[in-house]
RNA sequence: GCGGGUGUGGCGGAAUUGGCAGACGCGCUAGCCUUAGGAGCUAGUGUCACCGAUGUGCAGGUUCAAGUCCUGUCACCCGCACCA
């Protein structure tokens, strides 16, 4: 029989609409499964080969769930708000959601078209002001427990996309998106407090099973310090707070640095007498862009602060002020202690402008290089602290400085606040309105959703302003407090607000009361299995637990943590071991290969290219082999016969198999799922036949990943009702394992002979029939038998002298 | 610099966690079949001085036994990047 693929997959794929084979159920009894992977940005370009790398792979699992008689969620849907469209929209004066509609229907399409068993009746779209009503809602709660407030700061600023950019979405000093450079501005922004979160952040970590990689790029994002933080008198009589993790040098402290930016300068200008070359400092800072300054990281630059000192607390020694650019004034207090000989930054520094360093910590050679290490060192001349370990210094010294008032502990993060507003068109509205006498005031809830307003023009504006601003019939309105005029917010949210609750409303999607309801929410979360790329690490996964944690405290979902498990899939590499990529001219497109091979050879392939966690080249040859496979599948109807247990022969390989596959499809392993699948091919081809028991085995085990052929094999051979409503077949461990095994005979761990032994064979019986082999008996003849061992199933080993 | 990871045939990759290295697939070679083949079938395929030796980036070590454990070292990839 001719394996027709793109017949058969038609088929099935219209019949699984029809029936809506794959919705979720709202039987809240049954054991739930919640599956999940990243909703696309439905760009122009269409689905990418990446993109069904991972939705393939949670398909698998979900639809073996579901033979497990799981009550399966695996939704689909679009993050739709975002630049791409809105240029799109720009360059050819189309509505941004006209191009969102029409790239929509062409995902959806592409999707369908490779057999995903998506819930489509719970399909969302960020860009559905159904939907992004609960987005500003969100909001509102946030700004109601003080986690959103506006702030005049020097943000990000991205040239190209003209608009502000988090930390996040900054890269090397450039636009994540775009690749830009990025300056800086002093602009007044929307900010979201997700530093009073980040203790939480980083514990929830231990609490949920993320990949490893995942756990430290997160924890490292957030960036937890414990230290002290403590102050220095000057010689003006006044005083400063410097941050440190290593209050037990506080001895070697030997000159302070603040950063250009510290408002002590212009307190102490009058002061400073040489405050010329100090402002010509600051000027010069400030005009470095990001990536200039991580480019001069290396060579320390910085002004000594004539007219002040700075007095260290510890022993009253005067020493003097720095202002020097490697200090940040967004982390700490932005002025730091200085202890060259045991930091290697304040090592540089001091060897450049010839500052004197102090040994406390003995075990290294500082005239070589800092001594930095904690763990091995001893304190030295440091008064009180003399003989003690880093560790024990570092205690006493912090009580010390309580005791005296002077300092306490203190924790420190490197996380930022994040940057919550966008001067685009195609994003959230903020629903907030600013009114003269009141201020900022949050939209009542009953207005929601706010919508975006039609506009004539998208372009961004070079002045910074949104292109909402100009529509002024939109922007003026009453003030909701009290009703006097007032102006709407025009800067939108980012791309990231839509997608950090999506997960919460697939449980519940069509709900116009509340973003999901509180059964919905207790039933399915949190998400049991959420796969997507390690690019959103310290984006999206990171600001979605943070809202889900709020969301918590709030009392709206019941869980702290959204996703209970996370993994990741690697990319998808162009032939030549490149980035898939316009310009590379390397890109694969799906629908090519769905019509050159089908989807069912292409679902196996992407599983079968190599180790799902890791970077893996695109191979047209090796699709063949994949196809190949399938086509023999497909042949397993001309050698079908009568039976309805597994045949003798073929029992144990069965037994083994079936273990395998279910528990490689758990562990993503689905490259050696599908290898045991084709060995246990290969060996039923040998025995020439195949039984109704095994071939209905093997294609439930194929299912997952070729869902078309399988269903397509299962109404040939006359099975009942769908191959979906089957159950997924068991082993029995017992039968695992084989009757008689091939071991190895060595001498002295050299492979002499290898023998056919009885599995349960004694160790005496298997080194006598092990020495009985000619090939042992000649290599330890004349010998003396040190050592004989017997690994169970494994081999013998004769150790001679 | 810090953090994470990876090095196995011509290629993608396996290896029950210390027990026969190279499963499975691609590619390649030879033969068969075919008007033809970028189709199918059969056999072979780590390397070499091919009855034997050797082999998992490199150098040591532990062990009866090491891809796997330990010490050192090199290379590459990813993330962060002056975070005090």
């Amino acid at each position: 029989m001719n394996y027709e693929y793109k017949k058969i997959e038609e088929k099935w794929q219209k019949i699984w609409d029809e029936k809506k084979t794959f919705a979720a159920k709202n039987d809240f009894t049954m054991p739930k499964f919640y599956g999940l992977v990243e909703f696309p940005y439905p760009s122009g370009q269409g689905l990418h080969v990446g993109h069904p790398r991972s939705y393939t792979a949670i398909d698998i699992v979900a639809r073996k769930k579901r033979l497990q008689g799981f009550n399966v969620l695996y939704p689909m849907g679009w993050d739709a708000f975002g630049l791409p469209s809105e240029n799109y929209a720009i360059k050819n004066h189309i509505h941004p959601s006209v191009v969102t509609k029409n790239n929509v229907a062409n995902f959806k399409k592409q999707l369908k078209s490779l057999g995903f068993s998506f819930d489509w009746d719970r399909e969302i779209n960020t860009t559905d002001p159904e939907y992004y009503k609960w987005t500003q809602w969100i909001f509102l709660q946030l700004y109601k427990n003080g986690l959103a407030y506006k702030k005049e700061m020097s943000v990000n600023w991205c040239t190209s996309c003209k608009c502000v950019l988090a930390n996040e979405e900054v890269v090397n000093g450039v636009c994540e998106r775009c690749g830009s450079e990025v300056a800086h501005k002093e602009k007044s922004q929307w900010m979201l407090k997700i530093t009073a979160y980040a203790d939480k952040l980083i514990d929830g970590l231990d609490t949920v099973n993320f990949i490893d990689r995942v756990k430290t790029q997160q924890r490292n994002w957030i960036g937890r310090s414990y230290g002290t933080q403590l102050k220095f008198g000057t010689t003006l009589g006044d005083s400063f707070e410097v941050y440190t993790t290593r209050a037990d040098t506080l001895f070697g402290a030997t000159y302070t640095v603040i950063s250009p930016e510290h408002p002590l300068i212009s307190k102490w200008a009058d002061k400073i007498t040489n405050i010329d070359a100090v402002k010509a400092y600051q000027e010069e800072s400030a005009k470095k862009s990001d990536f200039e300054r991580t480019e001069m990281s290396k060579d320390k630059t910085g002004v000594k602060l004539e007219g002040v000192m700075a007095i260290n607390p510890v022993n009253g020694k005067e020493i003097p002020i720095f202002i020097s650019d490697y200090v940040l004034i967004s982390y700490g207090t932005g002025a730091i202690m200085a202890v060259p000989a045991h930091d290697t930054r304040d090592y540089e520094f001091a060897k450049k402008f010839d500052i004197p360093m102090i040994e406390v910590v003995a075990g290294g050679d500082i005239s070589k290089e800092a001594f930095t290490d904690c763990n091995t060192g001893i304190m030295v001349n440091s008064d009180f602290l003399n003989g003690l370990t880093v560790d024990e210094a570092k205690v006493k010294m912090q009580e010390w400085l309580t005791e005296k008032g002077i300092g306490e502990k203190k924790t420190n993060f490197k996380l930022r606040d994040w940057v919550f507003s966008r001067q685009r068109y195609w994003g959230e509205p903020i629903p907030m309105v600013y009114c003269e006498k009141c201020g900022y005031v949050p939209l009542p809830e009953s207005e929601l959703p706010l919508t975006l307003p039609n506009v004539e023009s998208y372009e961004p504006t070079d002045n910074g302003e949104s292109p909402l601003a100009k529509m002024t019939e939109w922007v003026n309105t009453t003030c909701p407090h009290c009703g006097g005029q007032a102006k709407r917010e025009t800067d939108t949210m980012p791309q990231w607000a839509g997608s950090s609750w999506y997960f919460l409303r697939y449980c519940d999607p069509h709900n116009d009361k509340e973003l999901a309801s509180k059964e919905a929410l207790e039933y399915w979360g949190p998400v049991d299995w959420y796969n997507g790329g390690m690019e959103h690490t310290t984006l999206h996964l990171l600001y979605s637990r943070f809202w889900h944690l709020f969301l918590h405290d709030i009392g709206v979902v019941p869980t702290a943590e959204p996703y209970a498990k996370r993994t990741s899939h690697g990319m998808i590499l162009g032939e030549n071991g490149e980035k898939m990529s316009k310009s590379r001219g390397n890109v694969v497109n799906p629908d090519d290969i769905i019509r050159d091979y089908g989807a069912d050879t292409m679902r196996v392939y992407e599983m079968f290219l190599g180790d799902f966690e890791k970077a893996a080249p695109w191979s047209q040859s090796s699709i063949k082999g994949s196809k190949r496979f399938l086509d023999k599948v497909f042949s397993l109807a001309d050698i079908f016969v009568d039976g309805d247990t597994y045949s003798k022969e073929l029992e144990t390989d069965f037994h083994k198999v079936i273990k395998k596959v279910t528990e490689d499809i758990e562990n993503l392993k689905m490259n050696t799922a599908i290898a045991s699948l084709m060995s246990l091919l290969n060996n039923i081809y040998e025995k020439g036949s195949i039984n109704r028991a095994e071939l209905k085995t093997f294609i439930t085990l194929l299912n997952p990943f070729a869902p078309h052929i399988t269903e397509e094999l299962w109404e040939i051979c006359g099975f009942e009702g769908m191959l979906n409503e089957t159950t997924w077949p068991t082993f029995d461990e017992s039968k695992c394992v084989d009757s008689t095994v091939e071991i190895a005979v060595q001498v002295n761990g050299k492979i002499k002979a290898r023998i056919s032994v009885p599995a349960d064979i004694s160790s005496n019986e298997a080194i006598s029939l092990a020495k009985a082999e000619n090939a042992v008996s000649e290599a330890i003849s004349g010998k003396t038998v040190i050592k004989e061992l017997y690994v169970p199933k494994r081999l013998v080993n004769i150790v001679v002298k």
